[in-house]
This record gives structure tokens, sequence and C-alpha cells, in this order.
DNA sequence: TCTGGGGTCCTAGGACCC
DNA sequence: TCTGGGGTCCTAGGACCC
């Protein structure tokens, strides 16, 4: 059997954990530069608010119904997200963590030893009391299928106690024809709009539909679904994997034009990157950045140009990725184009332990042992050492609605006063 | 005025090889 | 008039996820 917990609406959540006095009024978390409603508590979704929306299109509502919105506070809920985990992990030493704020968990010997209704209270219990974060939990044999039964557990909280078992044919039947096609995992926007209209309108007919059928227009991942949610278990339990691309993106609050400018940006998402890289223990061998206009404005020209450059042998240092970034960005890069987002992405990742030595070119070895001490440093004091090229003019993202880092920051912390 | 960021996997088609 | 066949590898783009 496998579960799947959720952290139930998890930023808006996390903002309450510190600040219990929001815990009954409508809360929205917002996107990078306080852009769009990312994540929103159930009063407001209650209000109308939906997913993705822009700030600046809901102002009356927010006034009118005294909506709260915090800008996005990523350390906290990456901080947040880790205790989670860390409980969880003590329920099976099998935890696939999906997303931050999801993780499947495999029970192997169900049923003779554990009772699952005894493990879900206790989940729920645990991270609740334990953090202060409100959870979903399904369980069934396969993970398709623990993600409807999460689905039942979050829209009935009161009658399912905050998780919901498949483990019968019938609740499995009962179960996705409840389930609208559109909410399954795995069938987006374009796949739903193609079944409804040939009449497959929930879950339960997309699994009676033939498998040669379903591969023929869905491929091989719809097919995987199908059979998934028919209860055989198809889509795999994973171990946790290096990532595959590492990719330090951003729009910026104004449009930029000058190439200096776009310049240190480049330089500090390639900074970015390389930690994340050389945190995972990997190099790299492409760098590929990309400029791009405001899409918005189409009263503008227009111009979204990307280049992939190939580095001579794999690395994680800084250096070497921002040299190459920087080459990027020349080639790519003309002038009287109004810019409103660049990024860096890192590919052609290998491991550390796997490196394949280059015939003619490498990388100086002290690289490798000054990113270290650099990495050191930055973690204990945050982000003192910066590099020559990433300017002096710093930058700032628009957060007008930015919490304290309550729970990783020594100087956030609440202070209790006793008497 | 204002519009996010970071991932995965699959497929089709082109380049290239013998 | 007429122009092979069978592979591999790589990439861009599209679908999906949170």
């Amino acid at each position: 059997m496998y579960a799947l917990v959720d952290c139930n609406n998890f930023f808006a959540s996390c903002e309450r954990v510190f600040q219990p006095q929001y815990r009954n009024v409508p809360v929205v978390v917002l996107s990078n530069n306080d852009g769009c409603v990312i994540a929103r508590s159930n009063e407001s979704k209650v209000l109308g608010v939906k997913m993705g929306v822009p700030i600046f299109q809901i102002h009356q509502l927010v006034k009118e119904h005294n909506i709260k919105v915090f800008s996005s506070n990523y350390t906290l809920y990456g901080d947040l997200s880790n205790r989670v985990m860390n409980l969880l992990s003590t329920f099976s030493p099998d935890i696939e963590i999906y997303s931050i704020d999801e993780a499947f968990l495999k029970f192997h010997t169900f049923s003779k030893y554990f009772d699952l209704n005894d493990i879900g209270k206790s989940m729920h219990r645990t991270v609740l009391k334990g953090v202060g974060i409100p959870t979903s939990i399904g369980f069934a044999p396969t993970k398709s299928l623990a993600k409807v039964a999460n689905k039942i557990a979050k829209k009935f909280p009161e009658r399912t106690g905050n998780y919901y078992i498949i483990d019968t044919e019938e609740k499995r039947i009962k179960a996705l024809k409840w389930t609208e096609i559109g909410d399954v995992w795995g069938i987006g926007r374009q796949f739903s709009k193609k079944l409804k209209s040939i009449n497959v309108n929930n879950a339960y007919q997309f699994t009676m539909l033939p498998d040669a059928y379903v591969r023929k227009e869905f491929s091989v991942v719809g097919l995987r679904l199908k059979h998934d949610l028919s209860g055989m278990p198809t889509i795999e339990f994973e171990d946790v994997k290096p990532k595959k691309g590492i990719a330090t993106t951003r729009s910026f609050e104004n449009m930029i034009t000058d190439k200096r400018e776009l310049s240190e940006r480049v330089s500090t998402f390639s900074a970015l990157a390389g930690v994340k890289l050389r945190s995972q223990q990997s190099n790299c061998e492409l760098v590929h950045v990309f400029l791009q206009s405001n899409r918005f404005r189409l009263d503008l020209p227009q111009f979204n140009p990307k280049v992939t450059v190939k580095i001579p042998f794999p690395t994680s240092s800084t250096f070497e990725i921002n040299k190459y970034a920087q080459k990027a960005l020349n080639e790519i890069y003309q002038s009287g184009i109004q810019y409103k987002k660049a990024g860096v992405i890192l590919m052609g990742i290998s491991q550390d332990d796997t490196q394949q030595l280059s015939m003619f070119e490498y990388e100086n070895p002290k690289e490798k042992v000054l990113m270290k001490v650099l990495d050191k440093i930055n973690l204990k004091l945050g982000e003192k050492v910066r590099f020559g090229n990433m300017g002096v003019s710093k930058w700032k993202m628009r957060q007008e609605h930015l919490t304290p880092q309550f729970s990783t920051n020594l100087n956030h912390i609440i202070k209790v006063k006793a008497g």
C-alpha cells in the first residue's frame, strides 16, 4: 500500500504557523515580485480567488473581504517542509518526497501488522502538532489511486478524518467514478479536453478505454496511468535522483535594456545555479541562457532569444559556468529590446563520482576546493561572498508583504515573554 | 502601473552513419 | 520516367506536475 501525504494549502498554512491570528481569515501567498496568487487558504478559495491570477486584478476583492496577502517566503516554506518530511519518515523508511508539500510512503506489510486507520490518524496528528501544518492522506495500492484517495480526504475532512483508504475493488470503482477526468493526476488541460470530446468524463471511464487507443492518443504515459488507476502498480516509487537540469530564472521588477545590467543578473543566476549544482555533487557541461521580452506588452517588440553553449569539460565551478553564460549572453543579446525575464539553465549533468576526464582541457583543480570553501562561508554568513561581475547595485525583488524567517534566522525568532 | 519558478518525460524529425 | 534500407543519436517542442 502507498500513502500520499499532502499539506493543505501549504504556503498559506506556513504563514499561519507563526501568526495564528490569520487562522480563520482568507489568506493568499504571491509569486516572486508579488505577481500572481500561488497559494490560497480555504477561505480565499471560497471567495473565488483563482490559482495564478495576477494580484492587481483582484485588488477590489482583497479590499472588500480583507484578504491577508503575503509575499512568498521560500526560506520559511523550505524549512517547514523539511520538518514535515522528517516527521513523516518516522512512519516508513520508504519515502519519496514528491514536491515541497507532498510525499509518498510505502507500507509493505500493512494489514498484518498495522492498521492503516491508526497510521492515517497518527500521521495527521503528528504533523499538525509537531509543525502546525494540516495534511490530507490517501492510502491505496498504487500511486495514482493514492492521489485519488487523497483528494477524497481533502474534500471531506470531517467525514474522513483527513485520511481515506482505497482497499477494495468497490471503493476503487466508486472513487474513480467520483473523480472528474481533469482532476486525475497526469491528465492536464489538453488531455482532458480530448477525453471529454469522446465523452470520457470521469476516471473510471478512462480506465475502460482500450489499451491500444490510449497508447496511440496519450502515449505510453497515458497507458501507464490507465494501468495504475486500474489497480496494477505501474507508476514506480522513486528514490531521490539528482536533477537533470538546474534552472535559475527570474522576471525583473522593471524591464531592462542595458547589457551590463543583464550581465549582472546572469552572473547572479550562474552563481545561484552553481550552488544548487554543487549541493547535489554534480557537474555540468552545458549552459543554456535565455532572455525574454515582456509577453504582455504586445505594443513592444517581442524577442526571446536563447542559446546553449558547451563547456569543454564537466565543471561545477561558478567561475567556469559564468564565463560560458556570459559568452552565451553576448551571442543572443540585441540592443533596443526591453527585456522582462532572463535565466540560466545548467544541463549535461553528471555526478562527481562518475567523472570522465577530458583529453585536452580540464578544470583547474583548485576551483573545486575554492567553491567548497565559498559555499561554506555563504551558508554560515548568508551570501557574504559575491563575484566581481555580480555588481554592487543590489537589485531587489518586490516583496511588500514579506514575513520574517521565523524558523531559520535567529534574529527573527519569536520571543516568548514570561509572566 | 502590475502578469512566477522549477522540474519530468515522451515524440517526431533531422543529421549522420554504413 | 527512375533516386535503398536500416540504424543511432540529438534536439526542440509539447504534454504534464507542483
